[in-house]
DNA sequence: TCTGTTTTGTTTGTGCGAACAACATACGCT
DNA sequence: AGCGTATGTTGTTCGCACAAACAAAACAGA
């Protein structure tokens, strides 16, 4: 229940449309797509001039057509950068994207947490964002917000970690350690499925409905509608490791039987692939994953049974979760982004056996554009989404 | 990409604060509640009250405290009303709703489709509409609109049936044949169980996210996220009928195996409870619930153990759902409405045991508001909520 | 009963932003 | 070179929201 602001939803409005063509859009054609006046485009193209969000990048858009050609419109790669950290079981992960969304700065250190205390983990990421920081610095950026992504649960309003069961922590306050929270705003706490479903920029500008299926200890799921995220009433959505797929299957640690984590999560293909990594210590996730698909490539047998029926598995219960929701695409993330070569096509075959909608259209199943750096990417990309979508607050701090 | 009108957006502000507050709020209390200034909070409603959209109410609002008392605003039950038509199998049901959201008229005729030909049902359809429209203009309404719902799938765009199995047809243009698009509107279209979730005004004003399962002869859902209906990439979300419970299950006509429809469907638990109704051919959806419930009552241990194995098999079901999406209720609706006694503890409890946030939040689980008449008059309040969403639209057309 | 206080609703002026029209500019085509 | 077309800018008008002032209607207290 909101006043609404006109002035600050057209700029955001002419902000998107420079972000969406990028380098192809003039005034002319912001007025065109938006219904705005010309000079009222102007005007807000202005603003965003001073503010440092847009630049004039070519002198001209399309030639070839008759007419005074325009100055062409893109995103300033040197404004406000967001900052994303990714804070996993065995590896931590930043970088800092730009405006247009690319990568300016990235850093991955893989280390096992659980062996350490709350204290110094903490420290390490406060070290990590004050290099990201410093190198975005450098290179002309100006932090404007961060983002953490958390393998567990978090409470979005305070930013802090309700649980997170893998790294040992409850009811903690990341954000407190961050720099980028010199500005004023805090950071930005979500799930580690939710950001790396938000790293699929293409689908997300398309206002896509889409799933992305994150594979790691276990499985979660980013549920994406509409070009939006949806966290559930309370921020749990995605739980897809612990769907039921036989009543009478093998225990799992949640208590309960059968649960998809059992067939297609890490270890689980770990065990009937026959890789057993060192007495039940997993090993980081890519390395093992990397290794599952060397072994692939190799034309190991017992790998490729072993892909083959988590594919299947995988495949079924997301046909129960197409047929609920209609989504038009499946993303595979996590490891199922590495071996996607082998589970995909089973995916997808499962997919289309049991989708009610099969007959009429066909739902894709692809592999996330990015590997392990998705979820970071995606919390980095959120925070300069906001930006994009509503510039006016960027601008009002002048 | 459509440009902001800041006016239309603050009616529609103000409208839906009276609206939700109906009989209790006063010019000040919208301008207290929406930010806007006092004078401006006047100025949306003496458009709304020229318009005929809202009215002064009583004269005052809460006494018992110092100053001026306010005068109270409510919606006009004599302004524009919302036509709803339910086209089922068995039975068609048609009614009026008007601003305030109350049931202004009601109509259903009890009549197997099946054996008629589609320019008889359409001749049916517009004879109930006129004689809904007739009935609304006696009682001083004005019907602004109207909305159909169909056991099939739709193609709103268009406002035509693509595929209505159980009517026997196909890619037809029901909207052509009502009255309601005098003005210019044709009329909406959607699924049956899409509308029946929309019959949940609470929620839908709390802004909740819910799960509507509608059991009719198949099994159906109606999603509602943040107060809003999702409808899927292609229009298809909820089937949840043909979720798979398990993969060796009993053939379903769908061509999988083991359905839910084949454990919690009508026609199964029929035939779990030993109620085969006149050599296979189904009677009408509430006659036979009815039935069902009046065994049920009378302590028919064939028919409880029944009506326990469906709710069981349905909650194992939803609770999937529950995991994939975190919806906070369940509602059940169609013949489940009548059933809840006996299935809603079975659903619960088994909600309860596979749903993963069971320990820190507990999914409500409750009957629907409405029973058979639920499609048609969530028919009927969307069209009402579309203009008490954006009032511009009708006062344009004066 | 009278007065001060508090909240409501209306009136009036002011300022901002958007629409509109007119004009200047730049380019392709003939 | 001249014409047509599309772009960008400038100045004016208009709609809309806001602030401030004022009137009205209660309540509280002397």
């Amino acid at each position: 229940m909101k006043a609404v602001n006109p002035r600050a939803a057209h700029l955001g409005l002419a902000m998107r449309c420079v972000a969406e063509q990028a380098g192809a859009i003039s005034r002319a054609g912001i007025s065109a797509a938006t219904g705005l006046n010309r000079s009222t485009a102007s005007s807000l193209i202005d603003e965003l001039l001073a503010g440092g969000l847009v630049r004039e990048v070519g002198a001209t858009t399309r030639s070839q057509r008759a007419g005074r050609p325009g100055t062409a419109l893109g995103l300033r790669d040197d404004g406000p950068a967001g900052l994303g950290i990714d804070v996993n079981v065995d590896y931590t992960a930043v970088c800092v994207v730009d405006l247009t969304g690319a990568v300016r700065y990235k850093h991955v250190v893989a280390e096992d947490q659980r062996g350490q205390g709350t204290r110094e983990v903490l420290d390490r990421i406060a070290r990590l964002a004050r290099g990201a920081q410093n190198a975005a610095e450098a290179d002309g950026l100006v932090l404007c917000g961060s983002a953490v992504a958390v393998p567990g649960i978090v409470d979005r309003r305070s930013a802090s970690v309700t649980l997170a069961p893998n790294l040992g922590w409850h009811d903690l306050d990341v954000a407190e350690v961050l720099p980028a929270d010199v500005h004023g705003e805090r950071a930005i706490l979500d799930n580690e499925a939710n950001f790396a479903a938000l790293s699929e920029e293409e689908l997300i500008r398309a206002g896509a409905s889409y799933l992305y299926v994150s594979g790691q200890i276990g499985v979660g799921a980013g549920i994406v509608l509409d070009g939006r995220l949806y966290r559930g009433a309370h921020g749990w959505s995605g739980e897809i490791g612990h769907l039921t797929i036989d009543r009478d299957g093998p225990e799992c640690p949640c208590g309960r039987r059968g649960c998809l984590e059992r067939y297609a999560g890490h270890e689980a293909i770990l065990r009937a692939a026959n890789i057993m990594s060192g007495a039940g210590t997993t090993l980081g996730v890519s390395p093992t994953a990397d290794l599952i698909a060397e072994r692939a490539r190799s034309g190991d047998s017992c790998t490729l049974a072993a892909l083959a029926k988590a594919g299947q598995t995988l495949g079924f219960a997301l046909a129960g979760c197409l047929n609920l929701l209609d989504v038009g695409t499946i993303v595979l993330g996590g490891i199922y982004r590495d071996l996607a070569p082998w589970i995909g096509p089973e995916v997808q075959r499962e997919v289309r056996a049991q989708f009610v909608g099969a007959r009429w259209a066909r739902p894709e199943v692809r592999a996330s554009t990015y590997g392990a750096e998705a979820p970071a990417l995606g919390a980095a990309r959120s925070v300069v989404r906001d930006i994009i979508n509503d510039p006016s607050r960027w601008l009002a701090r002048l």
